[in-house]
DNA sequence: CACTTGACCTGTCCGC
DNA sequence: TGCGGACAGGTCAAGT
């Protein structure tokens, strides 16, 4: 559910929230998904102030000033959720966006309180999610973010180096390799089920079937769509909310994912949903047809 | 090695 | 109504 765009969201969201704010306490239960020791906690997150939110892949990076990060991966249904001192929940917005009530909950793991009595609230109802605190300067050589694909909307990022990458996966599906991480990074099954069914490429074929002109369309559907979701705020499915709390409204603009039964906007034929690479996947048959 | 499947979790929904 | 089971999907580990 958050992939690049909605990690996005919430980095934009937090970037406008974090920085400047000093880490009073952190309070949590769970040495599963927080698993730094208590002395390191105490050395180099208390007392540090926050200097920027940044992100990698589906990594949340917050920068802070003793020279160690918090890396936190929403995985499935992670949020971080900040309220100001005084606990408002809505700020200035409409109420009916907004899926998170009085904070904590039940699904709230850790909670950091800033010295002006403000709070980061990270929940994670399914507990697949993680926060590590590391050197900032160590922050790329996690194990995962070390093996990670280019970020597909880097400047550099071109159609010739998505067949590069993709080329790696030749005798796998197109959606599998989409769905690897090491292959590019931040795309996960709504993204990829989109810029497919934009490209009109079945989401079985496999990668060494592609033809150049169709990994053109698939460059430009993925960078379209990421884009596009960014600017929607996400996808909110079930879980998902920015650093307000707030659903996003991409699925709003979706064209097949979680559609199935209803007609494809560009032929009219009904969509379904299949199975592929161990995934729920939704294509328009009619578009995307078999290899 | 390349690729696929299962495990990790918990809440929700469907069928009996 | 209650309950078991399938399902949701990001990533790693185990299996083929």
């Amino acid at each position: 559910m958050p992939e690049l765009p909605e990690v996005e969201t919430v980095r934009i969201g937090l970037s406008g929230f974090l920085p400047g704010r000093i880490v009073k306490s952190v309070k949590h239960d769970w040495p599963k998904g927080f698993p730094n020791a208590e002395t390191d906690v105490r050395k180099f997150l208390i007392g540090a102030k926050v200097m920027a939110v940044k992100r990698r892949a589906k990594v949340l990076l917050i920068e802070l000033s003793s020279g160690y990060s918090l890396a936190i991966h929403l995985k499935m249904t992670g949020q971080l959720v900040f309220r100001a001192s005084g606990g408002e929940q809505f700020g200035a917005g409409h109420p009916s966006d907004s899926l998170v009530g009085d904070l904590p909950d039940r699904s709230t793991r850790v909670i950091f309180t800033f010295t002006d009595g403000s709070k980061l609230f990270f929940n994670d109802q399914r507990k697949f999610g993680w926060v590590r605190l590391l050197p900032t300067a160590e922050a790329q050589n996690i194990d995962f973010l070390n093996k990670v694909g280019p970020e597909p909307l880097s400047t550099d990022f071109t159609w010739k180096i998505l067949r590069e990458r993709l080329s790696r996966r030749p005798n796998t599906n197109i959606k599998a390799a989409l769905l690897d991480q090491t292959v590019i990074a931040g795309i996960g099954n709504i993204y990829t089920d989109e810029s497919l069914w934009g490209a009109k490429i079945h989401p079985s074929t496999l990668v060494k079937d592609l033809s150049d002109a169709k990994l053109k369309k698939l460059y430009t559907a993925l960078v379209d769509v990421l884009r596009l979701s960014i600017e929607k705020g996400g996808s909110t499915d079930k879980n998902y909310v920015n650093a307000e709390g707030r659903r996003g409204s991409y699925l709003t603009f979706a064209n097949v994912f979680r559609r199935e039964g209803q007609p494809c906007p560009r032929c009219g034929h009904e969509i379904v949903k299949i199975r592929v690479a161990g995934r729920g996947t939704h294509i328009c048959p009619h578009c995307q047809k078999s290899v």
